[in-house]
DNA sequence: TATGAATGAGGTTTCATTCAT
DNA sequence: TATGAATGAAACCTCATTCAT
């Protein structure tokens, strides 16, 4: 009768990857702040009480999201960085690859908005600002790489990751929906910031 | 008539600019969304109930803050770009007083959290995107300056100031306090995102 | 300089009746129950705070209201029964009076309402059932004049009057804007209920 | 599922009405206006905070308290016009019921606070209404009975009825605890205002 | 007398969290 | 695990009344 251990593992896993799913996508639905834990448990479709047995707190969840994000998005900056590509073409694919899917924007509000609430998980802010300090350094070793290839304008690769990265998720934010700024935002134009060769 | 209409006009204005200022202040503090109204009552002194002489509700007290300081942000920069400099030099003058100043910091945040809530006042957040996109447009005449002046890289003068200025906010946003990246912040470091001159 | 003592006085008597006509008006507008000291002072055009020159409290304009339109009311009730005419066209005055003005509508609003409120006047509540009661006495005369008369049906008449005035007490508050009762009020067809002769 | 889905169904209803019985009962002890929630929630003997689970807010109560009372009071009607009584026996069983049950008095002051209060729900006041007009149906029925049979007085049945509840409202309304009016209420006497033969 | 700012108590409502089942 | 009722703290807001001018 009793049931197998691992599976009952990974059957946790998984319902707790879809809690986490459905909290996001409510979360980017109805803005945070306005997201209740009745809500979440709603689109998941199970009890109040029982969000509880997964999760310790509501600040939890957030943490928890975040740092599949923030971590998702690193491993995949990580990889792009190591394709075999020109620094510009690895740039473009992370640009547009960042303002265009949806979980993205989602993410990137939720990074902003942990840092601006008064969370009460302390270590929250440190860790989040953390893993952003820590997903900087694929994109600055790209923007070395097109330094060396002179393709990238000169400057610390650090910064100037930075301030790209910046740049990404400051117009991520004028799009949030209901209040969408009305200029273009075009990769090719973001990259020509820091494009060497069109310039002279 | 034992009191004098004018002065009491007067009065009411000053006391409420106070109020204004000592918001700011606590929403700098704490953060918007922290901030209940005992919160600014108590930082200017005043009761609870009193605040409601002077603002209908506590969305109200938020419009304010931000007509306020997108206003004075949009005649600073109408201000500047009527200067007779050249254009690289009053971009560092707006750059630099945005990036140091810090009451401008608790206003980028405001305006960001502004959108990202569910504010109750419907007019809120598309009044604080349009100030947002009229206030694009000076800066718009600065580049297009620049650019005549062969000082600043090619392309629509409006989306690179887009570009400019939502990199400045996405900068702002990670110096919350408690939470600040550990890269550098210059501002002839920025600027030379959009330098033409020294790149060749 | 100094004033007349007794001009003094009745200027002050036609503020107060001023005062109590607006605050009636108002009531009769949003409602008793909605209506605050602010609501009056502003229909009166005079501030909050000399409100309280005239009354001590809420309450007491309420109770001074209700006392001036029972007061009113049993004025003209008495001056009826006393009038040389047969008694169901005494009866006819009174019911058509109170059915079609408008003021006698919002009087009767506020009988019920400080009989349903909790008021902290303690006396309130019974000295306006005790006006009522009184009240009831000159329509009860009328009656036993029609009984006489071999007009009005067999009954005791301070029972009879009382039904009289409760129907339409009963009636008036049918027609609350807002909430009418469609179904037709006519004078004539409320007195047949009294009415001995047209039956057989 | 350690639960059984039908029995908290029925838990849930059993509750809820134990709630608007208890909301009844205080409202007709301290009268409406002065209800608040907390004294619902004393009364009913739960927290606060969980009257908001059964209810979305104050004036849903009151809706629903309502909505009970009329309907009872219809079907009330309804069933007793069925009858196979003379209709002056049908009309005094409503009467009698109307005024000597606790519930019925307190429902009535409900019905008139509920059009008299700018109540938020803004379908309340029309629902009572509605559904106060077609609760005249079946007395205007037994009217029209009454009158083949020759004992009820002429006239349009439908107004009659409206008389009829009314009287008995404004009878109702005046009997508010602590407001008594020292008048002899009998259904015997009310009724000879319908009385086609008692009179000759 | 006249003003309206100021207070403070009280009301409604929301919601993260706990708990009995 | 799973449920959703229950709690309690805290938020927003209103308003009768007082008070300094």
């Amino acid at each position: 009768m009793a049931r197998n251990a691992e599976k009952d593992q990974a059957l946790r896993e998984k319902r707790l990857n879809h809690l986490l799913d459905c909290a996001l996508e409510v979360i980017a639905v109805k803005g945070i702040g306005a997201v209740s834990i009745s809500d979440i448990a709603a689109a998941a479709k199970i009890s109040v009480g029982n969000v509880y047995h997964y999760f310790k707190s509501k600040d939890e969840i957030f943490d928890e999201i975040l740092k599949r994000g923030q971590t998702a998005y690193g491993e995949f900056v990580t990889h792009t960085a190591s394709l075999d590509l020109p620094a510009l073409e690895k740039l473009h694919l992370i640009c547009s690859s960042w303002l265009s899917v949806r979980n993205h924007w989602a993410h990137t509000i939720l990074i902003h908005s942990a840092r601006l609430a008064e969370t009460s998980l302390p270590g929250t802010r440190s860790q989040v600002t953390e893993r952003f300090t820590r997903n900087l350094l694929p994109v600055s070793a790209i923007i070395e790489q097109g330094q060396r290839e002179g393709a990238v304008i000169d400057g610390d690769p650090l910064e100037l990751a930075f301030y790209l990265v910046s740049l990404i998720q400051g117009l991520t934010l004028q799009r949030v929906p209901g209040a969408e700024v009305q200029a273009p935002i075009r990769v090719d134009g973001v990259l020509k910031l820091l494009d060497k060769r069109n310039r002279i």
